[in-house]
DNA sequence: GAGAGAAACCTAAAGCCTTTCGGTTTTTGG
DNA sequence: CCAAAAACCGAAAGGCTTTAGGTTTCTCTC
C-alpha cells in the first residue's frame, strides 16, 4: 500500500465506470466503482467531490454528444429540429442518467453555449426577446419528456389481472415498436409548424 | 409497548408524511416518515411493501388530483387538452415527486382508467389503432416534460462568472414570470393543431 | 541530488438507510 | 373463552456516504 508507481484512478475512468453501472443497473454507488476499477472506496473520494462529483462527470459525458454543428443552419427551424434530435439522441443513449441530472442546475459550459446560440438564433428568427425563454423552455420539455420516457419501463403501463382498460391494452399490442420515435417526431413537427405560425412565416405543409 | 390501544398508523397517514416531507425536502427515507409519526422504523413496514411501497402511495396521492371529468367534453381535442392542463397541475403541486414517479410503470387503476378513456377518445376521433399510442405517449411527454420543468431549479441555467452567454442572459432576464406556464400554452397547441391536421379536420385559425 | 511537500492509495470508523427477525401486548372471531 | 391475527418495539445485519489519519511514491525547488 501507499501510493502505486502508477495512477489507479482519473476523473475519465470514474466517471466512464459510473456510467457503465447507471445504464447496467439505473444507479451508482461510490463503492461500486471503487470495486469495478479494483480500488478502495475512500481513493475515489480523493479524485472527486464525492457523490455528486461522479454525477457531474456524468452530465459532461452524456452531454459531449450533442452536436453542435447542427445549430449551423440558415433556417432557424431546421437548425432547431436537428439541434432537438441531437440533444434527445445524447440522452437517449443513457436514459437512465435522466432522472439523476434534472434536478440540478446546469453549469456546464458547453452546455450554456449551446442554449447560447439557441437564444441567439431564436432572436434573428424573429421572436421577441421576452418570449425567446419560452420558446427554449417548450423544446427544452419536448425534449426532456421524450428523452424521459424513452428511461420509463416498457410497457409503460402495466394493466394488471383483473383491471379493466380494453383499449388501452389494445393500443399497446398494435403500436409499432417505435413508438417512442414517432411520438417525438409529432410533437416536434406540431411546435415547429406552431412556431412557424406565430411569426407569420407561410406555413409549409405538414408533410404527412 | 406491545399493540396499541389505538392504532397509530395507517397506509394513509404514511403517505401524506412522506409525501410532505418530499415536498419539504425533495425526498423521503423510511426512518424520517417514522420519526414524524412518533414511531419505531419497523412499524411502518408492517402497513407498507418497504420504500417501494411508499412511493406507490405518493402516486396514488399525486394522481389523485386529476380530474376525471375533463376527459368528458365532446369534442375529442378540447376534452385532450383540459385532461393534459388537470394532469400538468397535478404534479405541478408536487414537482419533487416526478423524479421518483416516472422510473418505475404506472400500475394504478385509476390513472390507467384515465389512459384508457383517453385511448378510446383518440379512436373515436378517427385515428389509426396502431397510431393511438403514439398521440398519447406525445402528450404524455409534453406533460411530464413541463411538469419536471417545474421541479428543476430556478433558473435552470446558471451561467457562472466568466463563462460567455450574453443573449441566454438577456433571455432569462427579460422573460417573463409564467415562462413555464407559457412554454407548456406553446407546445400543446402546437401539438393539437398538429393532430387536427393529420385528422384532416378544418385546421382552427390558431388563435394567437 | 536531496529534501520537503504534494499526490495517491489504504485502513478505520462514524452515522445514516433499508430490511428482517423475534418478542410483547391487544384485539378479534369462532 | 381462547387461539390467531394485528400492531408496535428492540435489535441487528449489511450497504452507502463521507471524513480522518497513516504510508508510500513522485516532483519540484534549491
Amino acid at each position: 500500500m501507499g501510493r502505486p508507481r502508477k495512477a489507479l484512478l482519473d476523473r475519465a475512468r470514474i466517471g466512464a465506470t459510473a456510467l457503465e453501472l447507471v445504464d447496467e443497473r439505473g444507479d451508482f454507488s461510490v463503492p461500486e466503482v471503487a470495486r469495478r476499477l479494483g480500488v478502495q472506496t475512500a481513493s475515489v473520494y480523493h479524485h472527486v467531490d464525492g457523490r455528486a462529483g461522479v454525477i457531474e462527470l456524468l452530465r459532461e459525458r452524456v452531454t459531449d454528444a450533442i452536436d453542435p454543428g447542427t445549430l449551423a443552419d440558415a433556417r432557424w427551424d431546421v437548425a432547431l429540429a436537428a439541434w432537438a434530435h441531437s440533444y434527445r439522441a445524447a440522452f437517449a443513449a443513457h436514459p437512465r442518467t435522466i432522472a439523476m441530472l434534472m434536478t440540478s442546475p446546469v453549469r456546464a459550459p458547453k452546455v450554456l453555449a449551446h442554449y447560447d446560440r439557441v437564444a441567439g438564433l431564436l432572436l434573428d428568427a424573429g421572436f421577441a426577446p421576452e418570449a425567446v425563454l419560452a420558446v427554449i423552455t417548450g423544446l427544452d420539455n419536448l425534449v426532456l419528456g421524450s428523452a424521459l420516457d424513452m428511461s420509463a419501463p416498457d410497457p409503460m403501463w402495466e394493466v394488471a389481472y383483473g383491471v379493466d382498460a380494453p383499449r388501452l391494452v389494445a393500443a399497446q399490442e398494435a403500436s409499432a415498436p417505435d413508438r417512442a420515435d414517432a411520438a417525438f417526431a409529432l410533437t416536434l413537427a406540431g411546435y415547429l409548424a406552431h412556431l412557424r405560425a406565430l411569426l407569420g412565416d407561410a406555413p409549409e405543409p405538414a408533410a404527412r
